[in-house]
DNA sequence: TTCATGTAACCTACTAGTAGGTAGACAGCC
DNA sequence: GGCTGTCTACCTACTAGTAGGTTACATGAA
């Protein structure tokens, strides 16, 4: 399999852009990792903004596309909130992707140029809608139990992803995602479905 | 009332901090802020790294300070926890510190200093240490119904919280913020106790 | 077939500007 | 006199970005 240059860039912006954020890699730390000088980066993306636009418009079409796929698929909502989950948890425990590149950036905002920082808006967007329909789904078919709207519970979910993506950084520890979506993805569930975690130990 | 240069050196990076990362500020920045030149920053704060760490400390100091008054005083675990959220709302609403500083430094956790990573790490500690109290005392008196142990909770309940500031910034909505933490702390409330909000449409 | 032309991809060598940090002088105060 | 705080002036390393040249390969005409 041969990967062009310019996808040998992306790849290496988005892995810089997770770990280290937007102003924390140069062209320089590019053009070490993929062997190349930095004029020739300059060559495929005139900007540094135009490199990190192309990483995120790259996962936001991915991410597009496998929404599309589960939305018409064979998985019920919760299954599909799973696989969501799922993926960043095993992301995060192989580091091969410690953050999600549009969280990183978010965090980033105010600094971002802002043709960038539009399409990280967009990426919360998109996710966010996506959020709300499996949420529906799930509430309609009483897989899930709701206690605000669809859109405030898509929020909430996606705030606490992100927030665990934070926290297993913060604690340097990759299994404390885990954790914490496990306990929101359960909070989901109606309570007689709900089986007792082997951890479960209420208020201590 | 005199401020110091030294405090203001403090304040000025705070701010920074908050809106634009450790990667995204300079000398140059505090020195235009406060009105001082860049050397005179060296003479308090020999290293970039050493004013950070000053602005973490002092923020630290400030909750250990805070929490201890709450634990000791007249509020019961759920006005706790709705002083400490609605303290980031409002700082969030009127932008005066868009994000907590330990949240943006935790983002960039793997480009900072050790001792400076460190100090991040402890804040998070702290918190979550603190949170895990309230929500085991709130649990005991009934009224908390938690779902997993205290532990999980409070550390769910932070992410939420971090989460939530992300969201704020991305959607450049301060509301989002209050909205989501709303969800979450409704969520810790015993069926019964909970009064529906205004805005709760279940399932859309 | 061969030779000009075009162009994509890459290079070396450079720019202006900014980063964090230092040396040393000076002023005011205990 | 020594200490604190501030300054000017400077340093080296690095930033994103540019100018201009080299190579390799495709196209198309003589």
């Amino acid at each position: 399999m041969t990967t062009t240059t310019q996808q040998k860039l992306i790849d290496s912006a988005r892995h810089l852009i997770q770990t280290r954020g937007y102003n924390g890699f140069s062209y320089a730390d590019v053009a070490e990792e993929v062997q190349v000088r930095k004029a020739s980066i300059h060559h495929h993306f005139p900007g540094k903004s135009d490199l990190a636009r192309a990483v995120v418009e790259q996962s936001r079409a991915l991410i597009v596309e496998q929404t599309r796929s589960l939305n018409g698929g064979a998985f019920d909502p919760e299954e599909q909130l799973r696989m969501y989950t799922g993926y960043w948890e095993k992301c995060i425990a192989d580091a091969s992707a410690p953050f999600c590149v549009a969280g990183m950036l978010a965090s980033e905002l105010p600094t971002l140029p802002a043709d960038l920082a539009s399409d990280v808006q967009a990426h919360f967007r998109d996710l966010s809608t996506w959020l709300e329909i499996v949420l529906t789904r799930g509430a309609q078919s009483g897989r899930f139990e709701l206690q605000g709207s669809a859109r405030q519970e898509a929020e909430s979910f996606m705030a606490m992803v992100y927030g665990a993506m934070l926290a297993a950084r913060a604690y340097g520890d990759p299994k404390i995602f885990g954790e914490i979506v496990a306990t929101g993805l359960n909070r989901l569930i109606p309570s007689k479905r709900r089986k007792a975690s082997p951890k479960e130990n209420r208020g201590k």
